[in-house]
DNA sequence: TACCTTTATCGTAATATTGCAATAAATAAA
DNA sequence: TTTATTTATTGCAATATTACGATAAAGGTA
């Protein structure tokens, strides 16, 4: 049917999914890249440095804003966005939980 | 359009977001949990355990597989499926590289 | 006010994902 | 060989995602 089941999953099951499918596709990835790169706020040149259109962009920035990963600030004319450090450290530490694991048994098929 | 321009971005950040998209839907979640918490294979008990149909379970392994976060193996008329711990420990690397940053600029916006 | 700049939204086309019934494939057991 | 069991594949319907042109919205400037 096209529509994920998100009742029959647990919560922490749904959220991480959530948060794992916004770091799902390379622009949003190059966009958190970047914010980290220049290690402050972006106002409007993520267009050029990405090389998506500006509507697409803004999609993508949305989708970002959606699930807190950044946060942005209306400036003027433009806006800018960064990093939303307390959201980032709680979803990074909820990955980090799920990823941080080790299966004892090296081969066991 | 649909289709994500995997050109314009680097070899990482088309990787990430791959690793991303295996982890982008609670079912494989669910795999993955339990592959870890029963501690070993796992030969065909998915589906009652996660509650969607055969051929969709059959699907999400699939995908999983063609990832490298696990590997299954045949044993008599099931397949026995297990973490693939190579490839875990190498893509939760990547990932945790990507996620461990932190931007010094609390307030930016 | 009129105009410019910047970002968001709308509408739409192309493609991808999710889910499952039906069925095939593979192997074990009778 | 026939039958049962388990998993994979096919085909399809419903929905989601990606991308962008057109346009709206918001705020600054002349």
């Amino acid at each position: 049917m096209g529509v994920t089941k998100t009742e029959i999953f647990t919560e922490e099951q749904n959220r991480l999914s959530q948060i794992a499918k916004a770091l799902a596709h390379p622009a949003r990835i190059a966009i958190l890249q970047h914010l980290f790169k220049i290690n402050s706020c972006v106002c409007g040149d993520l267009v050029e440095e990405i090389g998506l259109a500006q509507p697409t962009i803004s999609q993508h920035l949305k989708e970002l804003k959606r699930l807190g990963f950044i946060k942005g600030t209306v400036e003027g004319t433009s806006v800018c966005y960064c990093i939303d450090t307390d959201n980032w450290r709680s979803m990074r530490k909820m990955l980090f939980n799920f990823l941080d694991r080790d299966n004892p048994i090296e081969n066991c098929c």
